[in-house]
DNA sequence: AAGCCTATATATAACAA
DNA sequence: TTTGTTATATATAGGCT
């Protein structure tokens, strides 16, 4: 819809690309928002930039929300997530294999956190939009001093599911976890 | 852009607000496709209409890798996934939960699996593009025979990652974990 | 619910600064 | 680079089937 018609294809040009995606990145984003607002339905969006900056949308801001009920889908074409072709003991066998990779990746956010994280607080959600926009080279690597002054901090009570019963674990990785737990049983 | 300007709020009328979302939709669909295409970019596109069908789109057909792609980003503007504000052997003590809510959460959507599935193959994916749509309606009922009939069936291999090495753990999740972990080290 | 139509509203490609 | 302008290409609201 410019002054000519054009090819989908890959711009070449990596200074028209990144200019073209950043046209059409407010473009997308605002019919996701529009999408969402007026039909009042669940929209995620997740664009990385072509220099890898990363701009993601989510109707009422959590994207980990809408994944979720993207994962806990009970059907196949949603895409590979689960094979059913296994008999039940050895899915609890495996089951527990991945209990063990969950685990250890769990570890490894929490140190690239750890290790990364600078000082800033979260900004509040204002609205039932959320845009966040992250530069990868923003991202300043910091010493292993600020690191080890990140677990001095006081822990702070997560105030995104405040109608939930106080779970023993801490808000280390949100994901809505405890909101599907509650439709899980 | 039709025959009158829109107030971009919840349209109340029910059928206006489907015949809505299906067309644009549709609109947002080609925009994530021709964003990914031109600019050569990760974009995860999921949408959930207001009668609960979801449509889904990934740059690659992997939505699971580009949502770890955004799990994984070391940052938190991107949300709320992890509090740092906790010591490490607390943090550890507390990711053991974690794995004992992941280890029942696989196991509910395997079993919802189980019990949903039908004898349907799962498509292939023609071109980078994956577009899958589902209606929780169409998902049939089972009974108990045919879902203790889906644990007979032989075991496939996923042929999805077909250049890594064989794990112990059979593609129950496969959420691009594998994957991951190869970046994790 | 899906398609088609067509008048209009929007998005944006090529420029310009 | 980023931002603004403008001619055009697209998307789509309201109808109709």
């Amino acid at each position: 819809m410019g002054r000519k018609k054009l090819t989908v294809r890959k711009i070449e040009n990596s200074t028209f690309r990144q200019v073209t995606f950043s046209k059409r990145k407010d473009g997308i984003l605002k019919k996701a928002n529009e999408l969402a607002i007026l039909c009042d339905t669940d929209v995620s969006l997740i664009m990385f930039s072509p220099a890898g900056r990363l701009t993601s949308f989510a109707t009422d801001g959590r994207i980990e929300d809408i994944f979720l009920r993207f994962v806990d889908r009970p059907d196949e074409l949603r895409g590979g997530y689960y094979d059913p072709n296994v008999e039940k003991i050895n899915s609890v066998t495996e089951a527990e294999e991945y209990q063990q990779f969950l685990t250890s990746a769990i570890q490894h956010i929490e140190l690239s956190k750890a290790k990364l994280l600078g000082d800033r607080i979260a900004p509040e959600n204002p609205t039932r939009i959320e845009v966040a926009e992250v530069d990868m080279e923003e991202v300043a690597p910091v010493t292993d001093e600020s690191a080890d002054s990140i677990r001095e901090r006081k822990s702070v009570g997560s105030k995104e599911h405040p109608d939930e019963t106080c779970l023993p674990m801490g808000p280390h990785l949100s994901l809505s976890f405890i909101h599907a737990q509650k439709t899980w049983k």
